[in-house]
DNA sequence: CTACAATGCATTGGTTTCTTATGTATCTTT
DNA sequence: AAAGATACATAAGAAACCAATGCATTGTAG
């Protein structure tokens, strides 16, 4: 199964955020193949998409990045601010509590009225 | 807590979906209040939101439509079709899975690498 | 050794989906 | 009588993602 596009809207951000938290720095592509891997195929972020949302990410201050050269190739690491560090913790909060009460909601089964 | 409205993308047709399933038929107005009851008013869908909502999923086939005078007043009922149940469960399904994904993405302490 | 796949960055145009604002009308409460 | 709640609906715009494309480097299969 893979997850219907409208699904992780909304959802790409926070998961960039807690990769970032939980690895330290990472680059783009790496995001994208981890993402994929830990997930069975079932999320597959588009590099359309990702992009923005890392340069987005930077703007608003929650990463800085270094741009570092393997062998001719470069590529650019990600990491998370202070802020960011903050600020991932409030998305992750909320969408774990988000995630609660979706589960509440799709387990009522009679009405109230 | 109101949930951020990026959050909210892409379940507002399968929480419609679902509520129209354990109620048989509801009117548009009523399942704002609805959802707003059960969700302790995290969750607050716009009128602006639903009802284009309902227009879809009623050209799509998934539900049917009854209108009702209350007095003066007119109530459009929806209620499920049969590919509308089908759709219901589908999508139903694809949520939770999507859930317990994130779930685990979310608890992840770790890197592979 | 050469073509193809994978790695790695990025942007652009378009679509979907939601928000905000507005409009109309009825019913209820103060 | 006015204000708020009920009940429908649409329109303009923004946000976020997708699909496609482009460029360049590195690895691999034939």
């Amino acid at each position: 199964m893979i997850y219907s596009s409208e699904l992780i809207k909304g959802t790409l951000k926070t998961i960039v955020l807690k990769l970032l938290e939980d690895n330290n720095r990472m680059y783009g592509y790496e995001i994208t193949q981890r993402v994929k891997e830990l997930t069975l195929d079932r999320i597959q972020i588009t590099e359309g998409a990702l992009y923005p949302t890392l340069h987005l990410l930077e703007e608003d201050g929650l990463v800085t990045t270094e741009l570092e050269y393997n062998g001719k190739r470069a590529r650019k690491y990600y990491s998370l601010s202070p802020e960011g560090k903050n600020k991932t913790r409030e998305k992750v909060n909320e969408l774990a509590d988000f995630m609660n009460t979706m589960k509440f909601l799709l387990d009522i089964k009679t009405q109230s009225a």
